[in-house]
DNA sequence: CGATTATTGAACCGTATGGTTTCACAACAA
DNA sequence: TTGTTGTGAAACCATACGGTTCAATAATCG
């Protein structure tokens, strides 16, 4: 259980790592509408290749995203899981700060 | 709406980042039952008094805390409108995913 | 007054982050 | 085959981060 508790800690951290960049988030609204391999995800950013690869990787790693390779594309596609823990976070802490509002 | 409460720019960037951090989260959660001064927020945890006192810092320039001096103490309170900002932009993007999870 | 408490600030350290450039390589197209 | 495309990997750099320690300050106690 404590086990579970903290793996859970260790994805928030990399979650909310992972959303605090504009880059990054950018780029998850872009696979909002639908897959885009990396190349489409690092175009609109005004970086190298390389660099928009590199964020491709930290959202993957933070289990935001998912990769398949076709042919020589790299098709990244949205994983939404992470995001609910996330916001069950949130949700949970605006919830105890209301309560206390409410109690103030 | 009661008021602009955090007159610094509360940006997206600065509080995903202050919760990227498993200290700050449990200082939040410390928060959720009262107002606690930088002391009795540092105690809980296995470092220096400095560098809890830097997370303090980190979660107040993201506007999530406000501090105010009260002879020696400073004593911090929960400000919950740039969470809010947070949650609503996970609202937003998991909207979107599971729009598009349902046209699949 | 002097001692204690609560806290910041400054200097420093190791590591992570975000960026670059260059090179390598598999997959496709001609 | 040759060349182009999509991508990763490596080396490097500057800055940020999370931590430490020690000194300084302001408020309170005795």
């Amino acid at each position: 259980m404590n086990r579970m508790v903290s793996q859970q800690a260790a994805s928030l951290d990399g979650v909310f790592h992972a959303l605090a960049d504009p880059t990054r988030r950018a780029m998850l609204r872009s696979l909002a509408d639908g897959e885009r391999n990396i190349g489409e995800l690092a175009a609109p950013h005004s970086m190298s290749f390389a660099a928009a690869s590199k964020h491709v990787r930290v959202l993957e790693a933070a289990g935001l995203v998912r990769r398949r390779i076709e042919g020589r594309a790299h098709v990244c596609r949205i994983e939404p899981a992470p995001l609910a823990m996330a916001d069950a976070w949130l949700k949970l802490y605006e919830a105890l700060w209301s309560e206390r509002r409410g109690a103030l």
